[in-house]
Parts: C-alpha cells; sequence; structure tokens
DNA sequence: GCTATTTGACCTGT
DNA sequence: ACAGGTCAAATAGC
C-alpha cells in the first residue's frame, strides 16, 4: 500500500487517539461528583466520537486490512461452518493414527475449513482486570512461540467441542508492541449453545479469570450471543471496552454502570473474560454485541475481518463506538430521568 | 478422582 | 526446511 497513505492513516489515527485521550483526561479531572449525568454522557460520547473515527480509519485503512477471510478460507459462507467433516476425521484420527488418507483430509481441512477469523484486538490494563467472557467456555489446548512475536500464542477450542460437537476455535496472541493488548483471532463458529449459558459453570475454563476478575455479569450477553450465532463473526469482530475496566475507571459508577449501559444501549453486555494464556490474564473482549447493535448480520459479517484496536484500558466506553453509530443514542432518551441512572 | 492447563512432539501447509 | 496448529501425556488444582 501507498506509504504516503499509510503515514497519513497514522497520523490521523495518532491525531484521534490524542483527541480521545485528552477527553478522557478531561473526564477524569471533571469531579465526577459535580458532574451532571447529562455532562458525563456528552463527555462519554466525545470520547465515544473518537473512537468510532478512530475505527473508520482503520476499517477503511487498507493497510494489512485483509481481506474477508471468510469467503477466500470459506467459499462457501461462513455460515456454512460445520464441524461435521473434522469430528469425524479427527475422532478417526484418534482411533487410527495410521489412516493417513483420513489424517490428511482432516488436515486439510484444518486450512479449508469452512471457517473463517476474525481478529479482535482486545486491550486490558495491566491494572486492570479483565471482567470478561465472550460468552463462550475455551479451554487451552496449546501454546506456541511465534516467529518474530514476543510473546506465545494460545489456542483454545470450545470446551463443549466433543460434547456438542463444536469447533470454534480461538487464538490469543499478545501484542508484542503493547503488551497490555491482546489480538484474537476466532475461527469458526460456535455450534454450541451450552457454552455460553454454562459460563456461570464453575467448571468454565475462564474461571481463573473469573475468580481473578470476581466478575461474571456477562450472562445476558451471552445469550445475544446464542441467539445470533450466525452473527458470531461480527460478534468477535465487535470492539467493546472492558466494562471492568470501565466500571473502574468511571469514579461514579452510579451513574454510568454496566446497567445503565445496557439500559441504555438497549442490551449491550460488554464484559468479557478471554481465557488468558499463562501470562496474560486478564484482557477484555467483546466480540458478540455487534449482532445486537443493530447492524445487518451480513453487512457485520463481511466486515469480520476487521482488526479492532480497543483500548479497554483507556476507552472506558468503546463499547459505545459501534451502539453508537448503529443505535446511537436517541436524543430524546431521558437520561435524566431520575432512576434511570440508580 | 475429575477436569483444566502445560508443554513437548507431531502433523500439515507453504 | 520451517513455522504454525494440534495432539496428548504429564501435571496441577479443586
Amino acid at each position: 500500500m501507498d506509504t504516503g497513505l499509510k503515514w497519513q492513516q497514522k497520523t490521523l489515527v495518532n491525531e484521534l487517539t490524542q483527541g480521545m485521550e485528552l477527553a478522557k483526561q478531561l473526564k477524569i479531572h471533571l469531579s465526577p461528583s459535580s458532574m451532571s449525568q447529562t455532562q458525563e454522557f456528552l463527555v462519554h460520547k466525545i470520547v465515544a466520537s473518537f473512537e468510532k473515527a478512530l475505527l473508520i480509519v482503520k476499517w477503511s485503512g487498507p493497510v494489512e486490512n485483509p481481506q474477508p477471510v471468510a469467503p477466500s478460507s470459506a467459499p462457501q459462507s461462513p455460515l456454512s461452518v460445520n464441524g461435521s467433516p473434522r469430528t469425524v476425521s479427527e475422532d478417526f484420527d484418534k482411533g487410527c493414527k495410521d489412516h493417513h488418507q483420513e489424517h490428511k483430509d482432516f488436515s486439510k481441512k484444518r486450512k479449508t475449513l469452512p471457517t473463517w477469523t476474525d481478529q479482535v484486538r482486545v486491550c486490558s490494563e495491566t491494572g486492570l482486570e479483565g471482567p470478561h467472557d465472550d460468552g463462550y467456555n475455551w479451554r487451552k489446548y496449546g501454546q506456541k512461540d511465534i516467529l518474530g512475536a514476543k510473546y506465545p500464542r494460545s489456542y483454545y477450542r470450545c470446551t463443549y467441542r466433543n460434547l456438542h460437537d463444536c469447533w470454534a476455535t480461538k487464538q490469543v496472541q499478545r501484542s508484542d508492541e503493547d503488551p497490555s493488548m491482546f489480538e484474537i483471532t476466532y475461527r469458526g463458529k460456535h455450534t454450541c449453545t451450552q457454552g455460553s449459558h454454562s459460563v456461570p459453570a464453575p467448571a468454565s475454563p475462564e474461571k481463573q479469570e473469573i475468580k481473578q476478575n470476581h466478575h461474571n455479569d456477562n450472562n445476558h450477553q451471552q445469550q445475544h450471543y446464542i441467539e445470533n450465532p450466525l452473527n458470531y463473526s461480527s460478534m468477535a469482530s465487535t470492539s467493546y471496552g472492558c466494562m471492568k475496566s470501565e466500571t473502574s475507571l468511571f469514579p461514579q459508577p452510579s451513574a454510568f454502570n454496566k446497567d445503565n449501559y445496557d439500559n441504555l444501549l438497549g442490551c449491550y453486555s460488554p464484559t468479557f473474560i478471554s481465557p488468558a494464556t499463562s501470562d496474560s490474564n486478564c484482557f477484555s473482549l467483546s466480540p458478540c454485541q455487534m449482532s445486537n447493535f443493530g447492524g445487518p448480520p451480513n453487512l457485520q459479517h463481511s466486515e469480520s475481518e476487521l482488526t479492532e484496536i480497543i483500548s479497554a484500558a483507556n476507552s472506558p466506553i468503546l463499547n459505545l463506538e459501534f451502539p453508537l453509530d448503529q443505535v446511537d443514542f436517541d436524543p430524546s432518551f431521558p437520561f435524566n430521568t431520575p432512576g434511570f441512572f440508580s
């Protein structure tokens, strides 16, 4: 791509980021107690606008913006995902390792699996705990040092792979430049529904994070996830702020706590817990809510490859970026309604 | 004892 | 040949 354009884009991103940061600082400096809800909301909206702009820039940015993987890697559309071939082959493979043909077939499918990849860049603030869960239960099955990457990549698969023939997997890669950021690549869509419902289950692979973060309020969110399984990619590509971070960053949670957000935005519950790698314990990932933002699933799906940068740490309201865009606040929304911000 | 994680080995694609 | 992805035995935690 044109380096000049790249540079411009970078500059623009920098400027936007700076503006966003300044807005955040302003918010911080404004005494939360003295800030009216309206004022606070406005500040949030300013930040959200910056973040949206950032996203737009990045989206439009041709920079390694990957071609829709869905089409490329899965010509038959991601929606046609079916883990069955692999299920069969893998099980078979387990039992008959010497069946090279079968194994080969299976392996081929690893690459050509009708799956699609979503890359979500999430961020966790070093000090903050990521209370987030993408709504599914993941089980780590591998870790690998990646060439050129400072941090190893962790591989997760759906806990219910065998139980429910769910072949969704995800990879978690810590960012080299910003160790507080994680890039999560989703592969395949969940065919299980239990996963989300069972999040509270003690056996959840995220339990560690849950324990650490003492957060597990993402149940309803998970439901959205489930309700829109086909939008998994879009969900995965959705960026959210860490709700935990948000709430913890908000000095006045009473005014803008998670519930309020949920109410405000309809139904987003952006919290996510991503199974962390051994060295990455918390990051927020909020891949799921996108489908709830009102955008056509397919449209979002096509965007599934977009990599989004989420500065959860710095963007307490990141979850608004899309909501704002697609849902947007109703100007007439009674924010001042007593009790709304309880 | 069960389940999840770790980690070295193995397999596949490039 | 190399790098990435997955498997599976060993290990750890509950």
